[in-house]
DNA sequence: CTGTTAGCGCCTTCAT
DNA sequence: ATGAAGGCGCTAACAG
């Protein structure tokens, strides 16, 4: 370290003499006083200038204004500006884990939605740390920003209280929080459960195991797991058939249950019964299809089916019935509630539940494959 | 959509008296002044005890400090701060594709390193969009960050230039710009090509594919491209093998060469070669992988053997065999160069190449697999 | 140890 | 139609 330090210091005086020379007359920004000064006017016609308050600007200010902007390359400072203002067009995104598609796709949606509004998002990324989501919280009010987009992880409702009382529009993605009400977006959870569901039942299976990360604190994955045992209950009851349901808690981090799983899907097809897995979300069916994959070999297809919530790149490499969701309409959405917040809208929180989309593929179609061994 | 907003609307009333009694006191933020105010002394001395200058305040006063800022839950304005003092602790990362998981996992790396040093970065996105990366850029210049690290898509030297000659150092991250000395960051990409190529030979694979991007316009595509070529050349130079080695060009917005994929393979198994294909990041791969699998059905791993750069989270499901790229440290060495130019150093540009691992799984491994039908 | 003063770059009355 | 002056929230000399 100590030599390569060294090594580059050798350049030193060359580089150091080549930047003096380009940077002459150029190494600080020009500001709106050196614009006026190189068009011969005052701030004020610059500032009205870049506030598009055309048509009260003499053609011929305009033009050496523009001629002066260009000469010097000069950009407003947005930092001033908002100072200024009182508004800086900055909005916090905050997500949970950008390692799952679902939030990168949501972000799709948003960057797109802030763009056509003029803003500039800041994307603050949590991965899934409970002690940096509230520090990133603190950062973005402490930056001003104007409004947030939260994809909630551990955060308390006291937490974005306190932003939310400071005038700062909240909305929340995917997940709600316990005791806050704003507005928030994301999938119609029990319909989409319910469809996959039926799917699955027309299919001929009439075992489900539901496979959630532990639900608790995370209200999607709360909302899935009733909705999946609800809609079993329902069946039993209108005695459409006799689909026997069950959830499993699967710890990503620790894969305790993961044996669990096999206990089960080894019970159901002792007796005969065609089992089929439901992951309720993207990286718990990869963790899951990974280890049947271990488990049973590259064909682990043949023998499980297995379908899951979230259409990831891999879904259809490994030909795996999904349930995709509306994510870039979902951050769109967002922005739009975000917009009217910031706008000064005051309307009642609301809710915006977007449906899902079943994609069917082999793992949940042919009946004769998934037969017992 | 009218309707809806006539019903929220029903609500105004209501919330509008909740909200102004909440707010009373609270809706615009404290202010360095009213923290001054309440603790009964100067801006200075609040400006002091935020900048840590401890030691140089009374212990009363300090208390007398905590207390108004607790009670006012006063928070900086970082805005202000970095209007004053000229640097606002902002970096910018603009990215090219955070589709790709290669951007997401340095954008950890970055993050991490970000925290570490007090930056703050701000994400953007250009969505393999020319045109959006150069406004973003504009933006980042706007908002006077300190520095940006750029995952370049088609940014001219010119724009980054104009950057740079403005004061704000830059790191590039696996891509170069063409006509720009910069400090840069990425894989071993010769090195990298060279293990996977001698690895497929040492499996008993004479004929391989190299399958990549339009490269024209991507420099880390250039030199993975030029490094096949030149390692296949030299084995056969020093007739290690007979080794036969070709590229081809694939557009993932068209498609276009998919037919020669399948041409190439045909040809070389009806002449009895064992033929790999030879993916130049993780988007191609799955491209390639979807059209094969489409082809040759569920089991086409045992008609042609893929591998890749990159270690993408379906690689391990696929069992295919890759080059990890070390993406995280990638990230923040990126950060650490940037850093220093920030803190002033004056040092030559500095080329960081970091080794690739070879993670081998079945795809290539197991000689049997592969011959012909 | 502490307060006063003068800006940072920009916008916004208010005159002219 | 244009400009001068004051202030946004904060820091950085200078005094005391």
């Amino acid at each position: 370290m100590d030599k390569a330090r060294l090594g580059a210091l050798c350049f030193y005086r060359v580089l150091n003499e080549n930047m003096a020379r380009d940077n002459f007359a150029n190494d600080r920004r020009a500001t709106i006083t050196d614009v006026a000064r190189e068009a011969g006017t005052g701030k004020t016609s610059i500032s009205r200038y870049l506030n598009g308050e055309t048509g009260v600007l003499s053609t011929q200010l305009r033009e050496r204004i523009e001629e002066a902007i260009a000469k010097l390359d000069y950009r407003p400072n947005q930092m001033a500006r908002g100072l200024k203002r009182g508004r800086n067009r900055l909005v916090g995104m905050l997500v949970a884990d950008l390692t799952n598609p679902y939030t990168v796709e949501v972000l799709q949606g948003v960057e797109a939605a802030c763009h056509a509004y003029g803003y500039m998002p800041l994307i603050c990324h949590a991965a899934n740390e409970v002690d940096l989501e509230r520090r990133y919280l603190q950062l973005l009010s402490t930056y001003r920003v104007e409004g947030v987009i939260v994809n909630a992880l551990g955060v308390k409702e006291e937490t974005l209280e306190t932003l939310a009382r400071g005038g700062v529009p909240v909305v929340l993605v995917d997940r709600s929080v316990e005791g806050l009400v704003t507005d928030m977006v994301g999938l119609d959870n029990a319909e989409a459960i319910r469809m996959a569901i039926h799917h699955l039942v027309s299919q001929g299976f009439d075992e489900l195991l539901f496979v959630v990360q532990p639900y608790a604190q995370v209200s999607s994955r709360r909302v899935r797991e009733a909705a999946f045992r609800d809609t079993i209950g329902a069946l039993g009851i209108s005695g459409v058939s006799d689909v026997s349901g069950a959830t499993i808690v699967l710890d990503l981090d620790n894969d305790e249950n993961l044996a669990e799983i096999d206990a089960r899907i080894d019970a159901a097809q002792r007796r005969s019964r065609r089992i089929a897995l439901f992951a309720a979300n993207a990286p718990v069916a990869l963790r899951v299809a990974l280890h049947l994959k271990e488990l049973h070999g590259a064909d682990w297809q043949r023998r499980v089916a297995l379908m899951s919530i979230d259409d990831s790149e891999w879904a259809e490499l490994a030909g795996m019935t999904t349930v995709r969701q509306p994510t870039y309409t979902i951050g769109e959405r967002a922005v739009e509630f975000l917009h009217e917040r910031i706008e000064g809208a005051v309307v009642a929180p609301r809710e915006c539940l977007l449906p899902g989309e079943l994609i069917v593929r082999t793992s949940t179609s042919a009946p004769t494959n998934n037969g017992n061994t």
